[in-house]
RNA sequence: GGGGCGGUAGCUCAAUUGGUUAGAGUACCGGACUGUCGAUCCGGUGGUUGCGGGUUCGAGUCCCGUCCGCCUCGCCA
């Protein structure tokens, strides 16, 4: 085959006169009978081919006369269509017909002395056009080679690939010693349910992907690795969401004899140095947010700080009213502890502007959305100019007029505002205020664009989180980060004297836990880890397990804590997100090069798929599925 | 598992209250054309309206089921 001397993307007018070579796809033809322009396109831009029979024929390659030229390279030629693979031979010549001012190599095509079709396409069910309408997902899923051809496509792989080496650069730069860790790993049933792998050699046994690997990059500080950093994929058997999949990429790191500050410095200087290669932009020192905090005046552990619409707190202002929403919600858990997840509380949102743009209609609407939540409904009051000096009007209006002087005062009311409220036991009250916050964000059209396209880049740190939360379905403890997260350090004798038995005490014990946020949007978590045998004991006998369950469990990493173990911290970082956040795309699926559906189909390859019983009892494993017990078929191919 | 939206030529879409032979652009095929660059012009092929039932004189349209895709709640230590 004719084997390319330059790329589609590199000639100019200093090649002219030159005799090139290009491999390529035909991206566009315009056919003028006989004369033939062709837009050749690799990975490196486009280069305008052309078929001249008047230059054919002096180069004796059509046959003289035949206008048709059906014979030979113009014959050939003619046939060209889009997504055909080929080479050619030719010279460098100024165009003849003006230049192309969109394209780098618009000066300049190659007048083709010689052709050589390498795949001829059968006719593609969508072409690589940035500039068509994009073809459903489905069908750009099952055709991704060709999806994958698009400019904007090609944009995302070669960003994650700068990604991928920028990552690198950073943490080889620090000392981080780059380690891989098994795929193939053990069950380790607590979070995420685990993709299984059957094992056939050890009949019965199963091994499971890894959701991450905690516990492998823990063994790696005992085993003096020190800093360690790896680009990984992890597997989670969990419903997909615009931002998540079965599996994906994240970049986890460890560190050994640091405490949070060191940890949280490094990479924040990961951070820095990240979006400064990537995009050029310098991320000032980040804001740091405790977790009461974020949630106190967000109502979400990853608050979106583009916008203020902060949440407030009115329990003892609406104690006061005669409103019963108000004081049933204020008479649920009034002995425990303020901030207690049982605790009732009332909670507020102003709305500047809302009286206005919250129709009665949209108001209404927030109860609906906010229910699913846990909690009654949403009360609104709107607070509007008259005459006789602003007021309450409609809604809870005649509850709050009383006390209008201290709501005024509270929640800094302007005329034109609306309120918006939300009464119940803390922790329902609280989650479904924060996600109506951002509802209404969106709603009044407060949320700017993305960072990548011209607006904020609001990053920050949420630290001390809660070590436990209970689990809604058994009542259980479950650790709020994973079982291996040290509490604070000031929180250490607290937690190791804690009464067992002393759900408010536990639940008031604040970890060493951190995360990154980014509008909104979580890009990293982590934790100083347990290397003290009284605490690990102390979360294992919380979380139920029982020493004999927890040696079983996690015997490997529990032994090697024992024989000399660092103290030692790490984090992880969510890779897809971060280029996401780099394009400004919403859908995960746009930053990976082949990802699946909503029920974890590849389109592409069909997986997974039924395999013969024979390859089942290989690995000693009997399918209970009966496809005939109902309708359902294997995805049609 | 729950809720919502969607599925009509290869592709992107249209089709009035349920009413004649389901249309357009593009791609594809054929023809014309020597300076285009979203080439242009002329002609043509192409449909079990995702699939299976039902209602009706009549269904792309209404009803039930089902499959697939997307969004979302649950879930995601």
């Amino acid at each position: 085959m004719i084997l390319r001397t330059h790329n589609c993307g590199e000639l100019r007018e200093s090649h002219v006169g030159q005799t090139v070579s290009l491999n390529g796809w035909v991206n566009s033809y315009r056919d003028h009978g006989n004369l033939i322009f062709i837009d050749l396109r690799d990975r490196f831009g486009l280069t305008q081919l052309v078929f001249d029979p008047d230059d054919a024929n002096a180069a004796g390659l059509a046959v003289a006369g035949d206008k048709h030229a059906h014979t030979g390279m113009m014959g050939l030629a003619d046939k060209l269509r889009n997504e055909d693979v080929v080479a050619v031979t030719g010279l460098v010549r100024v165009r003849r017909g003006g230049e192309n001012p969109k394209l780098p190599t618009g000066k300049i095509e190659i007048v083709v002395t010689s052709l050589e079709v390498l795949n001829k396409t059968e006719n593609p069910p969508f072409l690589p056009d940035d500039n068509a309408a994009l073809p459903n997902e489905e069908l750009r899923l099952k055709y991704r080679y060709l999806d994958l051809r698009r400019p904007a496509m090609q944009r995302v792989l070669a960003t994650r690939s700068r990604a991928y080496k920028v990552t690198r650069d950073y943490f080889h730069n620090n000392g981080f010693l780059e380690v891989e860790t098994p795929i193939l790993y053990k069950s380790t049933p607590e979070g995420a349910r685990e993709f299984l792998v059957p094992c056939r050699n050890v009949p019965g046994n199963f091994y499971a992907l890894p959701q991450s690997p905690q516990l492998f990059k823990q063994i790696l500080m005992v085993a003096n690795a020190d800093r360690y950093m790896q680009i990984c994929r992890c597997f989670r058997d969990e419903d997909p969401r615009a931002d998540r999949q079965p599996e994906f990429t994240q970049i986890d790191l460890e560190m050994s004899f640091v405490r949070r500050e060191q940890l949280m410095q490094m990479m924040e200087g990961f951070v820095r140095h990240f979006w400064k290669e990537m995009l050029g932009y310098t991320v000032p020192p980040l804001q740091r947010m405790s977790y009461r905090d974020a949630m106190e005046k967000y109502g979400i552990d990853r608050p979106d700080t583009r916008y203020d619409l902060f949440i407030h707190d009115i329990s003892e202002l609406a104690a006061r009213t005669e409103f019963a929403v108000f004081r049933n919600a204020l008479e649920k858990g009034k002995d425990r502890p303020k901030f207690n997840s049982k605790r009732g509380v009332v909670k507020a949102i102003r709305v500047p502007g809302g009286a206005e743009k919250l129709t009665r209609k949209i108001t209404d609407g927030y109860s609906d959305f906010a229910k699913p939540f846990g909690v009654g409904g949403v009360a609104t009051v709107k607070y509007i100019a008259d005459p006789a000096g602003p007021k309450f009007d409609t809604g809870c209006a005649k509850f709050l007029e009383p006390l209008k002087a201290d709501f005024v005062a509270a929640l800094g009311l302007q005329p034109g505002d609306t309120v918006l409220f939300i009464a119940d036991a803390y922790a329902p009250a609280t989650k479904a205020i924060g996600e109506l916050r951002q509802k209404v964000a969106r709603d009044m059209g407060m949320v700017p664009p993305h960072g990548a396209q011209g607006g904020p880049w609001n990053f920050l740190w949420v630290v001390d989180f809660p070590m436990f939360e209970k689990n809604k379905e058994t009542g259980k403890w479950i650790a709020m980060h994973h079982p291996f997260t040290a509490p604070r350090d000031d929180q250490r004798d607290l937690f190791v004297n804690a009464g067992v038995e002393d759900d408010d005490a536990i639940e008031s014990i604040v970890s060493a836990g951190y995360d990154i946020v980014l509008n909104g949007s979580e890009i990293a978590g982590g934790s100083v880890r347990i290397h003290d045998k009284a605490v690990q004991a102390k979360v294992f006998q919380l979380l139920g397990l029982s020493p004999e369950q927890a040696k079983e469990k996690f015997s490997f990493l529990l032994e090697a804590l024992s024989y000399g173990a660092p103290p030692h911290a790490g984090i992880a970082f969510g890779f897809d997100r971060l280029i996401m956040h780099v394009l400004g795309t919403e859908n995960i699926r746009d930053v990976i090069a082949f990802p699946k559906t909503q029920i974890g189909q590849d389109l592409m390859t069909r997986a997974p798929s039924f395999v013969p019983d024979k390859q089942l009892a290989d690995v000693h494993v009997k399918s209970t599925f009966d496809p005939n017990a109902q309708a359902q078929q294997p995805a049609k191919a």
